[in-house]
RNA sequence: GCUGCUAUGGCUCAGAUGGUAGAGCACAUCCUUGGUAAGGAUGAGGUCACCGGUUCGAUUCCGGUUAGCAGCUCCA
């Protein structure tokens, strides 16, 4: 029997032999450090007898794999934990996650957030006893009965939704014995480190229609040393935090009475947007985009034919009696009344395509607690465009909104922090989207063969389409690491049939255009969640509020503080004046944790050689420079958007 | 919307297991006129989120509402 191992060399052996075996034979370290095996691609446990010819990989905590066994290991101990204090609760699933894992539990009564304590050390005993785990299999029918006898409703679910005939794995730790696919630690005994985070509610299953369960969130590392650090990164991060930062930086504020979702944009968020939505505005206009400005609220009929009203209306903002023909709703997206500029007029093929784009104010209804920061809002600002193009200009204009979307992420310097979701139709869930198969797949192949031609690295996901069509997500995760859609480019083939926007053709015929969704920064809210967080508020010049702030060292310097500050701004740049009667140390420290990046500093000296000292955010003194130099250099650094 | 937690001056937080509250920063006034991350003194500022209940008495206990946080669900 030969084992060939990763390297390519191999191993023979006269008769079965474990994984462990396996790894003992190669080196003693190995052995010790060994997680579990993957043989032809599966991962086994260490105790797995090999029969056959075979490749073998030993995994060990260096290995991802190893690392999400572990933490598996972890869940199955926190589960035995839980078990041994509240024998009533009921287990339901517990995986590993990106940096730890969690496991579901309906607790008879509720548990706390104190009661993690208890829990942490029930567990710290049985990874004391260091328990052999090892691993059972039984027919469906004979799994069921143990999961019936272990009274465990959710684990029932579970079997039964499996296949009939498939065979059933258990891992059995001390007297504790749950249903799971493996492979684990040989033993409790090598986990060393972890931590229970927190506890929150989750649905069985995922659905909001099931049993909201206790889930208790857990991680390990292979050290106590990579544990803390997780966590210290995990405080570190929570410091960028654009809902805590943005508000100490007076970025944005909320306010009980104005209600929730309705983020305030205050003086420096404002000249944030205003600057993006500029630089967008100007950008798409360059690259043959018109804008449009279309009002804010329609009447019901106009979302009927957009479908909005069947597959939409709780999520908007209907303006008296929704029954009533009057009704009136605040738009939830521009798409309706840009089609109505196309409608307006007859078209030619010659025409197309049309580019529309506007900064449009949307209003959206979300559930209470989906509100985040500038993330989840009920009120945004989206950079809302609609291409109506001809079937043959599809590919080419879908390719100029990604290059537009491509140059303002890097401007942003976000270009390498997002990822892209090709979101596709849910087969299971037809009902949320239009009954449409041969426009679904076709669409959706024309989408995959963009992608592809463009070589874009896309996962795919089910059932993240709009109604309307799949879609291209460019997404970007928060500081939790929780992942949201930036931007988004949406190929549409109902819009253009139900507003019945035609085009007349070469030949004189009558057709029907397509029609791309696009937006080239996303929303202007979420996108500056993201960047405050991304620079720790500490922004590119270009996007900086206040680029320079003139500090006069003492009163006899005010005078000159404020001409220069106007001189700046004659020359286009944003900045303000400290003349306040204050140590020249107090004031930049302020400017400093103000995040302005550039300090000019007047005192005497200065205003008798005409010029200024300047001090960096990053780099600190940078001595005395003439105003027309300086000046010179930051325009340059604002025009270039360097990041 | 669901589960859990939270709400005290502008901000960050103390506080009493029921007898109406305190610090630091910020703010105001005065002194100080300074050289690259906090000079000093004095002062003002709170219906302890809101509405009800229990109580002689509630900021504190209970219920509800609103808002915030974490997660779930949702996200055109």
């Amino acid at each position: 029997m030969k084992v060939t191992l990763k390297d390519g060399s191999f191993l023979e052996f006269d008769a079965p032999i474990t994984v462990g075996e396996v790894a003992k034979t190669i080196s003693e370290g190995l052995y010790r450090n060994a997680v579990c095996g993957k043989v032809d691609g599966v991962l086994v446990d260490l105790s797995d007898k090999i029969e056959k010819d075979c490749e073998l990989s030993i995994i060990t905590l260096k290995d991802k794999e190893g690392l999400d066994v572990y933490r598996h290991t972890c869940s199955h101990v926190l589960a035995q934990a839980v078990k041994n204090i509240y024998p009533t609760s009921k287990l339901a699933i517990g995986p590993t996650i990106e940096n730890g894992f969690y496991y579901d539990i309906d607790f008879k009564t509720p548990i706390s957030k104190d009661d993690l304590l208890k829990i942490e050390n029930e567990m710290k005993n049985i990874i004391k006893s260091d328990l052999p785990i090892e691993r059972f299999v039984y027919s469906k029918k004979d799994a069921l009965k143990i999961l019936k006898d272990f009274s465990e409703p959710y684990k029932v679910e579970l079997v039964n939704d499996l296949p009939a005939g498939s065979t059933i794995s258990f891992y059995k730790q001390g007297a504790f014995m749950d249903l799971c696919r493996g492979p684990h630690l040989p033993s409790t005994g090598k986990i060393k480190a972890f931590k229970l985070t927190s506890i929150t509610g989750a649905y069985w299953k995922g659905d909001e229609k099931n049993k909201m369960l206790a889930r208790i969130y857990g991680t390990a590392f292979e050290k106590k040393s990579e544990l803390e650090e997780y966590l210290n990164a995990l405080e570190e991060a929570k410091k960028r935090d654009h809902n805590k930062l943005g508000r100490e930086l007076g970025i944005f504020m909320t306010e009980e009475v104005v209600g929730q979702g309705l983020p305030i944009l205050m003086p420096k968020g404002a000249k944030i947007l205003q600057i993006l939505e500029r630089f967008v505005e100007d950008e798409e206009e360059k690259r043959g985009f018109m804008i449009t400005k279309t009002p804010y609220m329609a009447k019901n009929d106009l979302y009927r034919i957009s479908g909005h009203w069947d597959h939409y209306r709780d999520k908007m903002f209907v303006l008296g009696d929704e029954n009533s023909p009057e009704a009136m709703a605040l738009r939830p997206m521009t798409c309706p009344f840009q089609y109505q500029i196309y409608k307006n007029g007859l078209k030619s093929y010659r025409d197309l395509p049309c580019r529309y784009s506007e900064t449009a104010t949307l209003f959206r209804k979300e559930a209470s607690g989906e509100m985040h920061g500038l993330i989840r809002v009920r009120q945004f600002t989206l950079s809302d465009g609609h291409l109506v193009c001809r079937p043959d200009q599809v590919e080419e204009e879908f390719k100029r909104c990604l290059d537009l979307s491509y140059y303002i992420l890097e401007c942003l310097g976000m270009r390498d922090d997002v990822t892209f979701r090709f979101s596709k139709r849910g087969k299971a869930n037809k009902s949320k989207y239009i009954d449409n198969d041969k426009a679904w797949n076709e669409t959706e192949a024309l989408m995959k063969k963009i992608l592809d031609d463009l070589g874009i690295d896309y996962v795919e996901a089910d059932d993240e389409a709009a109604f309307y069509g799949p879609k291209l997500d460019v997404q970007s995760k928060n500081v939790y690491g929780k992942e949201d859609t930036i931007i988004t480019l949406q190929l549409d083939f109902a819009a253009a049939h139900s507003f019945d926007m035609t085009y007349v053709d070469e030949n004189g015929n009558k057709a029907y255009p397509f029609i791309i969704h696009r937006s080239s920064i996303g929303c202007y809210e979420r996108t500056l969640a993201m960047l405050i967080e991304k620079y720790a508020g500490a922004f590119p010049l270009w996007i900086c509020p206040v680029q320079v702030k003139v500090l006069s060292l003492t009163e006899r310097t005010a005078d000159y503080a404020n001409q220069i500050v106007e001189k700046l701004k004659m020359a286009g740049l944003r900045a303000e004046a400290d003349t306040r009667n204050e140590k020249l140390g107090y004031k930049i420290r302020e400017a400093q944790l103000e995040k302005v990046p550039y300090m000019f500093i007047v005192g005497d000296k200065e205003q008798e050689e005409n010029k200024v000292s300047v001090r960096s955010r990053k780099e600190g003194d940078l001595g005395v420079n003439t105003l027309e130099d300086i000046i010179a250099k930051l325009i340059e650094e604002d025009r270039t958007k360097k990041v």
